[in-house]
DNA sequence: GTCTATAAAAAGATAGAC
DNA sequence: GTCTATCTTTTTATAGAC
């Protein structure tokens, strides 16, 4: 935690980033290699196989996600707005992370998948306590899922405008409303 | 139109439940021919190559969609709580041909991307008569993103139970309730 | 229209030098 | 810790017989 070895952490990066922008077919392990100026022998000593590389991307997400459901929690403009405006993509890490393991997931790994909805029910936990009944938190997790959706789709433009500013305002107070206790 | 040539069709169809029931990866043109039980040249004699294979997948999803938005402004109980419940997936020809499309678009297939965002467009346009404004609009249609989305990722489970029954009657009366004009 | 055989490239992985 | 070289398998595609 203190002292993470470069190396490492740059393949990481570049194979996410792969992922996040060319789609799953060009993050090969050669590719990942070459984006982080490493040997694939020099990747190969961190990440023994491919399968090891994936889970260092689920292990990646796993810890942001612990952050965000902090975050959530503590979030003074209340959970639910806060949830869903930081489900518009903002390329920032945890969202980075998101959309590779989803990638990942798509290729068939049962990994990336489980932690997938393990990410969801955590989301919908802390979530919970703050929405009317089931039908609302239902609500909630499926308009995050949706702008999330959007970014995942198709590598190079969103698939739809994604709301933002005054639409991205109407849109949580719309949803706010509908779902308070 | 009137007499599709059989072995074209099973190539199709064989391709497509790949996509869906195996993920990407195992939807290799050999696989396909396999499952469609003819050999490799005989698919290559129907569809040249592997675009050509994929662009027979999106043309079957144009052709579902003129369909599904008639079906759409027809609905007895209104278009929008129609929409909704035809977001959960049910196996139905359209749902597959969504999966099996938006698998092909994380494949990174421009043409399927394109394919996706118009059947978007052409969706907003037949539900905007039905809502109060745009950020109505939005809701509805982030909602159906996202019951799509948990059936388009982690190809054995759904990655969240989809609402059913009556958590899906409370979702969409709780929807149709917050758009209505 | 459908087949077999095979070429050509890319992917994951191993061995061992430095 | 990082490199080069090599092997194996898979995938796309071509050639040409039936």
């Amino acid at each position: 935690m203190s002292r993470p070895p470069s190396a490492r952490e740059s393949v990481l990066d570049a194979f996410e980033g792969l992922l996040v922008t060319d789609g799953e077919r060009a993050a090969t392990m050669d590719a990942a290699a070459r984006a982080a100026g490493v040997s694939k022998g020099g990747l190969l000593y961190h990440f023994a196989s491919k399968d090891a590389l994936e889970a260092g991307l689920v292990d990646r997400l796993r810890r942001l996600v612990d952050s965000d459901v902090a975050a959530i929690e503590a979030a003074p403009e209340g959970a639910v707005a806060y949830f869903l405006r930081s489900s518009v993509m903002d390329d920032d890490p945890l969202d980075r992370a998101i959309i590779s393991v989803s990638r990942l997931a798509q290729r068939g790994s049962g990994a990336a998948s489980a932690a997938l909805r393990d990410m969801r029910d955590r989301w919908a936990d802390v979530l919970r306590p703050h929405v009317r009944d089931d039908a609302a938190l239902d609500l909630v997790m499926l308009v995050s899922d949706g702008l999330y959706f959007n970014n995942a789709l198709g590598g190079d433009a969103p698939l739809t405008a994604v709301p933002s500013g005054p639409a991205l305002d109407a849109l949580v107070a719309l949803v706010v409303d509908a779902v308070a206790p």
